[in-house]
DNA sequence: TTGGCAATCTTGATGTCGTCAAGTAGCTTG
DNA sequence: CAAGCTACTTGACGACATCAAGATTGCCAA
């Protein structure tokens, strides 16, 4: 391999004379400056010419690493769910299931939040078909699941054998179910509907406080939801 | 008021050259316009020069009635949260609370089924100041989300008086919960996460069934997650 | 009735965007 | 060293949101 350790961030070479003709390494690039761009400027920001110029190449170099803006958006939001997957599988040790869980619950919410265009991105609509069909996608959203679903089947007791097609089913439809809740919640944030119901008449007894103060209380109600079910059997 | 009742559809007038130079009611022609065009086409065919074609006017006619994009996808989404009121608030008689909210959950899922992209339009990132900044949106899913918490209120018993700050805090937190879930399972499933779920690696025990199938399961578990706190008191 | 004014709509232009087409540079293989 | 392929550039096109300036009409005062 060529000796470029340095080549890995192109630091200040961007706009220069100097750039080689050959970028060699421009998708992982554009996926680094996709990032980098909408936590500085949003999301309606995100714009392949902008990439472009912020990588050093012509308007028209992505065209040959990514088909077309979903395609590149799918491969962003890829990378985003890795990331997020990495801070959900951070370890959390000496606690029981339950505290494990809210433990997950708590860093998710904190992904977003620190995060906000790039949850957005990850969960964009208007190209449904372009995330279900694209395989790495699909790999790294199954492993969040998956993630989140192994966590709630260690509440059940760590039974090793009796995980028989009707537990696999109450798993999944309990991740189903935080998930849901985590991120519906997340996304009235980011989407101004929470906001909205923030600027409630005068009149109104208890305006909503924020978001952040909700939040155990919204994980509480996910836990009441999970107990009947999960830790029951 | 001007007699002009059948004006109120402007049936095939449209391109027609007797189409007079002021349209009347432009405004809401044009929401309904978007309402129309996303339920056929979709969300991101969603222009300003299409719907200005559509009802017969120039494209530049718009921007008199809406300052810009932003401003018109509010329009149409408060026009589509008074449409959800409505449904949400038809009357589901001789039935305990705990149905009638269930109810309730039916009717909501159902129309975001039936209304994927006005569903998407009302919830939509990318303007969340637009949004909160608009009063009549404001208003329209404030009372949205009123209509769900004085169903949860319900839960706790009529209780005439004792509505005090603590009580209404949690029935807010609970509202909030109920909601979250419903709609995140909701924008998982349109946004194309959930589909990308069902694409598993073929070792998998179980595939997650089509998310109508699960939504009982949800709502189930929804039921569970306020019982302990609401209905207990 | 009539002049004028403001609300409403039209035409034309500008800049940005995604995408396409054709050409160019530089590895890489023979 | 030549041929060919990959990666990138240049230039162009159509669609779009938005702006600026002009045209049309309803309405109200005189």
């Amino acid at each position: 391999m060529r000796t470029h350790a340095e080549t890995l961030t192109r630091p200040a070479i961007a706009t220069d004379a100097r750039r080689p003709y050959h970028h060699g390494r421009l998708r992982d690039a554009l996926i680094d400056a996709a990032l980098e761009l909408i936590a500085c400027d949003g999301l309606e920001r995100l714009t392949i010419r902008a990439l472009a110029e912020r990588v050093g190449v012509s308007h028209a170099a992505p065209q040959y690493h990514f088909a077309d803006k979903a395609a590149l958006i799918v491969a962003v939001a890829t990378r985003g769910f890795e990331q997020l997957g990495a801070a959900l599988a951070e370890p959390v040790d000496g606690v029981d299931p339950a505290a494990r869980l809210m433990a997950m619950g708590q860093t998710y919410i904190e992904f977003a939040m620190a995060n906000p265009a790039r949850y957005q991105l990850m969960f964009a609509t208007g190209i449904p078909s372009h995330k279900s069909d694209d395989d790495a996608f699909c790999d790294a959203a199954a492993r969040t699941f998956d993630q989140l679903a192994d966590a709630i089947a260690e509440l059940g007791g760590h039974n090793g054998g009796d995980d028989d097609e009707t537990t696999t089913e109450r798993v999944h439809a309990a991740a189903l179910f935080a998930w849901s809740t985590v991120h519906g919640a997340i996304m009235l944030q980011l989407d101004g509907t929470f906001s909205s119901l923030q600027e409630e008449e005068e009149g109104h007894a208890a305006p909503l406080p924020p978001m952040e103060q909700m939040m155990p209380a919204l994980l509480a109600h996910v836990a009441a939801g999970l107990g009947s079910d999960v830790a029951g059997g």
